[in-house]
Parts: structure tokens; C-alpha cells; sequence
DNA sequence: CTGAAAGCGCTTACAG
DNA sequence: CTGAAAGCGCTTACAG
């Protein structure tokens, strides 16, 4: 293990100042072309790797972006959502030589904190909103704050900062007229959390579809995400005297939970009950029958979200438009699969 | 948004060198008690926070931990046991005000050149090793380079650095000798990476004590941990001449995928076949009949990794022995659920 | 095009 | 017990 090399070796290595080296090594007017060849060449071969504290110093920026999820282990552990969005989040990263700093918090007000020590300690960046809320306090806090961010969730009315969001409310329409024209008239739903603003989003344009399309019933229950609730909501479903024809589910979890009570209670899916499932993910074509589902690509958007973010910390290699503070990403797509079929009075 | 608070503001304002307040700030000697309580005063007033990075260029050191992680997006995101560990991490990291830095990679190659990379630049003080192979060239490499680590996997022979490890040979008599105990006397397993440290050791717990149960056929499967995987070969498992009448499944996925699969080919659970999974997570409840499967605290796992790497670090509040290079975790518990039963022959 | 110097915000020996 | 100063390793105006 050897001692870390710095500028300093550098340039008294190819006999310059330190400031000729640091010149070289940006990419930076200042020295001619043949003394950057041979700094660099220098630097290349002493293996030299900047200190990050040093040169955060100097310029004031973190080099990393920084993400507070709000959520329980058990639910984070078994959505695939967050991986996967994590998983794209990083791609975008570290492809711009940022870093990634994640920390799990229980309540808003720890949150709010972290955010806070964050962009104080200037340990990041910027940072990402995950679980938008219908009335979120994160959004008026990190502006006020002045610290970057962008809202993983949308669109938000009145926003002091950008987000980045997918249309929930067409493919909502497009499940509903889907099981209606597979002849499905009374159609339950089991929700996420009522104060997600996608979740309210969701509820208004199902409502008004199944307005529209006249069914005889279409029911929420809100609940957790969790398996558990899950289970717990579709046996009090299904045990309805007028029991549903079909569920939708707002997430995969929910969805296998459901079906697995459909087998305990003996109902036979597709034939006697129809299920769709929110966000696709493996999970739902590890089932029998498999998971209609609507699939993002939630990698890709965790990309999406990622540069958005570094444009608006002013890292990003093209700098999105000012202006455009809310960014569409393709809707979800039905995946139509075994859980689904024609209703059967 | 004002601008930040530095010890030179608190210095002016309290009448005292920048020194003085660095000692005060730290708990340090060099200041009396009257000069201190008044400069925590003014610096709590004042809302001051220390730059990270000032502080990490003063005393070499990042405040933060690395992890690497190299799976797929598909399989991070739908097994719950990443996102569970890393919840235990980050609860006794940030205890220590230690962050967490998360990257995804896609080969051992460029997981070394992170970890070369981070180090040089001081963007982490320790890395932590998921995913320990048994001849795994990461150990060697980070020991050479000299960066604090922690392997989160084992034992590990002739390490040279500590591991945080289950033992998961004596889980696998347990399950074996209470399948046995059932009647079952042709089991199967199917297995995850074969390359990986504790793969290895299950391999060899098995066979073990299938020679010494005389079953008459103990048969291993290797695999990638994948549903679709997990599926594929289920299905090959139980399309045999004579299939066994009960599967082992080497995380939970794999375990609800099979599942699936003996739904799909009329296979009932536990009457015809009975299944375990490792990795207990909410997953294995979702389905119908629950699973039967291994349960392992691994949130408290993670948070005892991370302990242990905070003390190699030299941040622990109690530092660990220094010779304890290999510290057991208490080994996993089998959970019977609905999945398992008797056999009939 | 190049060098010497100041500065980022902390910590820490070293004198008084 | 306290102050003035040097140093961590970079970046960046500012003179030559």
C-alpha cells in the first residue's frame, strides 16, 4: 500500500506549479499541448485518482446526489420497484461520475432532517422525491431550503421544482375498458396509500371511467402495499355476498398475495375471478396462472429522474430546458396474461 | 437561503480563535467549560454543521461506507434479501453518522476498479463484500490495496480480512432430517450460483446427511436465483420418471416460482410434493399454502456487518477484537408452514 | 503559456 | 487555557 499520490507528486514530477497540473488534468486552457501530453502521461502512470474531499472543497459540490426512502424494511425489501428504480437512479450516476447516498428514515420530520444535514454538511448534491404525496411538505422544505431536487411522482400542481412522472390516469381507462370488454361489471380495487398522489390520480380516473362505461360496481380499499393487507383485503372481497368478477391491484406484491387467496378459498382464476396487478416485475410471471400486468420500464425511469436531477445541479453533459419542470415518461403498457379472462355470471 | 455557517462565523461571533471552536465543537481539551458551553451555544443558534468535506480533507477520512453490488437490476429488485440487508446497514450507519455509498456493477472487473477507485479518492473509508465466492479474488484485492473490509459471507480460510457469516450447514441437516422425518426419501434441490461461498457449503451439508439418512436420491440443481430459472428447472425436476416428493429452493423466489409450476402441472402442496425455501421473507406468506422456509434476521445481519466494519474502520463506539476475524451470526431457523407434509409414497 | 499564491473549511501540533 | 499558524489536496483568479 503505498502513499496516495497528489497533484503535488505530479508536478514535481514533470517539474510545472500544481496549478499547471490541475489545468492539464481538467481539460482546462492554461497549458500548451505538449506539456498536458506529458502531465497527463505522468499522471497515468503514478496512477493518479483526485481526492474527492479536496476538490469538493474547492469547488463546493459533493459529486453525489443523495435519496431518503421512506419507507419499512420489509416493504422496501420486497417491492422490486425501489431496486429497480435504484438500479436505473445509478446507472445515470455513475455514468456522470456521481455518487449515489442512500439513507432509509421512519418518519417525515427525520426526512426533512436529513435533508437538511445533507445540504448543510453539502454532502450531496441534490437530491431525489420518492412517494410524492397529494399534499407533500418535502416539496415547499428542499426549495425553501434551496437545496436541488426533483420529485420522483407527479405531475405537481404549482411546483417549485421539476418532476418527473408517467400518465397513471390513461392506463387506468385502458384496464377498465379492458375488463369490460371482456364483460366485467362489478370490479374491485385494492389501492396503495390514499395520500400518494399517484394513488389519488388513480382513483379519480377510475371512478370516471367506470362511470362512463355504467358498471354495476366498482370499489377502492386503500391499504399498505403489503402482502399482508393484501391478503386481508381480497378475503373480505371475495367473501361479499355480490363478490367482484375482478381485482385490480396497485402493486405486484398485493396481486400475488391476492391470488393466493383465490386458491385458498378455491376460486378459480381466470374462470370465476380476473386479476391485474400494477408495476410488473418477475414477481408476477412467477405465479400460476401469471400476472396480467401493466409493466414500465422502471429502470429507465429512475434514468429519466437521475438526469433531470443532474441538469438542474447543472452536471448534466446537455442541460435540459429550464422550463421544463414536468417531464412525461411513456405511460404503462397492459400486459395481458393468464390471470385475466372473459367474466363468467 | 442564507449562507452556510462556518466555524470562522462562530469564532468572530463568540470572540475566539477558529481553533477554540473546534475543540469546543469535537469535545476536545484546549478550552474551559465557560468558553465551551458558550460556543455550543452560539453554534447551535447559529445552526452550524461542519463540512463534510472540509472535515474528510482535515482528517483523511470519508464518514462513509461502500457497497458494490453485482446482480442484475432483475434480481436486485425482486429478491427482498438486498434491500433487507441494506436496511440493517444503513440503521448502524448512520447511527455512527457513517453514509452509505451504493453502486451497481456488472462484472467482477469493474467491481475491483470501483473499489480501486473509491479508495484512491477517499470517497469511502471501508467497502463491504456481498456475494463471497469460494475463490473469490476480491478478498486479495482489496487486503493488497489496503481499504478496510468486511466480507458478508463465510467463514472464509486464510482470510485476510473479518467475515460476518451464518453457519448454513447445520440449517441444511435440520431441513433434511425433518423432511426424512415426514418420509420423504427423494428430495431435490435446486441450488443458487454455484461459484458462491455459501452455495458450496450447502452442497456439502446436504450430501452429508443424505448419505447418512440413506435417501434414495439427493439431487442438486445449480442455478442463477432467477424465477424463470427456478421455474425452468421445477419442471424438468418434476417431469421425471420417478420425481421427488419434496424440493428444496435455495432463496424464496425460486421456492414461489416452483410453486407455481406445481400449480401449473396439477401438482398439489404438500399432498404430492412438498417444498422449502430459504430466505424467509414476506414472499414466502403470500402464496397458497404458505411456505415452509428458512428464517434469518437479515436486517440484524446487516447492522452487525456494518458493526463489524465500523470497528475495522476504527469508528466503532466498542471496538471489536481485533483477532475476532470470523464472527458467527446465529444460523437461520426453519419456519414450518403449509407447504410441507407428510409423503405419500 | 506559465508560476506563485490565495482560498475552500476544517483539524491539530506548537508556542505563549 | 488560549491564539496564531500550518496543513489536508485540490481549484482558480491574478500577475508575469
Amino acid at each position: 500500500m503505498t502513499r496516495r499520490v497528489t497533484i503535488a507528486d505530479i508536478a514535481a514530477a514533470a517539474g510545472v506549479s500544481k496549478g499547471a497540473v490541475s489545468y492539464a488534468l481538467n481539460g482546462r486552457p492554461g497549458v500548451s499541448e505538449t506539456t498536458r501530453t506529458k502531465i497527463l502521461a505522468i499522471a497515468a502512470e503514478m496512477g493518479f485518482v483526485p481526492n474527492r474531499a479536496a476538490r469538493s472543497l474547492s469547488v463546493s459540490s459533493a459529486q453525489a446526489v443523495g435519496i431518503a426512502l421512506r419507507r419499512s424494511a420489509r416493504t422496501l425489501g420486497i417491492e422490486p420497484y425501489f431496486m429497480e428504480l435504484i438500479s436505473g437512479i445509478e446507472a445515470t450516476l455513475s455514468a456522470g461520475s456521481f455518487g449515489l447516498t442512500l439513507q432509509i428514515v421512519d418518519t417525515v420530520d427525520v426526512e426533512l432532517e436529513v435533508y437538511r444535514r445533507w445540504w448543510a454538511e453539502r454532502r450531496v448534491d441534490g437530491v431525489l422525491l420518492c412517494d410524492v404525496g397529494t399534499d407533500d411538505r418535502r416539496l415547499d422544505f428542499v426549495a425553501d431550503l434551496g437545496l436541488p431536487a426533483v420529485a420522483v411522482g407527479g405531475p405537481v400542481e404549482g411546483a417549485r421544482l421539476p418532476a418527473v412522472w408517467h400518465d397513471d390516469a390513461e392506463p387506468c381507462r385502458e384496464i377498465l375498458e379492458y375488463l369490460h370488454a371482456l364483460g366485467h361489471r362489478r370490479v374491485a380495487r385494492v389501492a396503495g396509500f390514499e395520500h400518494l398522489l399517484h394513488t389519488a390520480i388513480r382513483d379519480r380516473s377510475y371512478a370516471d371511467t367506470a362511470a362512463g362505461l355504467e358498471l354495476e360496481a366498482m370499489e377502492t380499499f386503500h391499504s399498505d402495499y403489503t402482502g399482508e393487507q393484501g391478503a386481508r383485503i381480497t378475503r373480505r372481497i371475495l367473501s361479499s355476498a355480490k363478490r367482484p368478477t375482478a381485482i385490480i391491484f396497485d402493486n405486484d406484491v398485493m396481486a400475488v398475495a391476492g391470488l393466493g387467496v383465490a386458491h385458498e378459498l378455491g376460486i378459480r382464476v381466470p374462470d370465476e375471478l380476473s386479476i391485474v396487478a400494477w408495476d410488473d416485475s418477475p414477481l408476477c410471471r412467477l405465479t400460476h396462472p401469471a400476472l396480467t400486468s401493466l409493466t414500465r420500464d422502471i429502470t429507465a425511469y429512475g434514468s429519466q429522474c437521475a438526469e433531470v436531477l443532474l441538469s438542474v445541479i447543472g452536471a448534466a453533459p446537455s442541460p435540459i430546458d429550464e422550463r421544463a419542470f414536468s417531464v412525461q415518461f411513456r405511460p404503462a403498457q397492459l400486459s395481458p396474461r393468464g390471470s385475466t379472462g372473459p367474466a363468467r355470471p
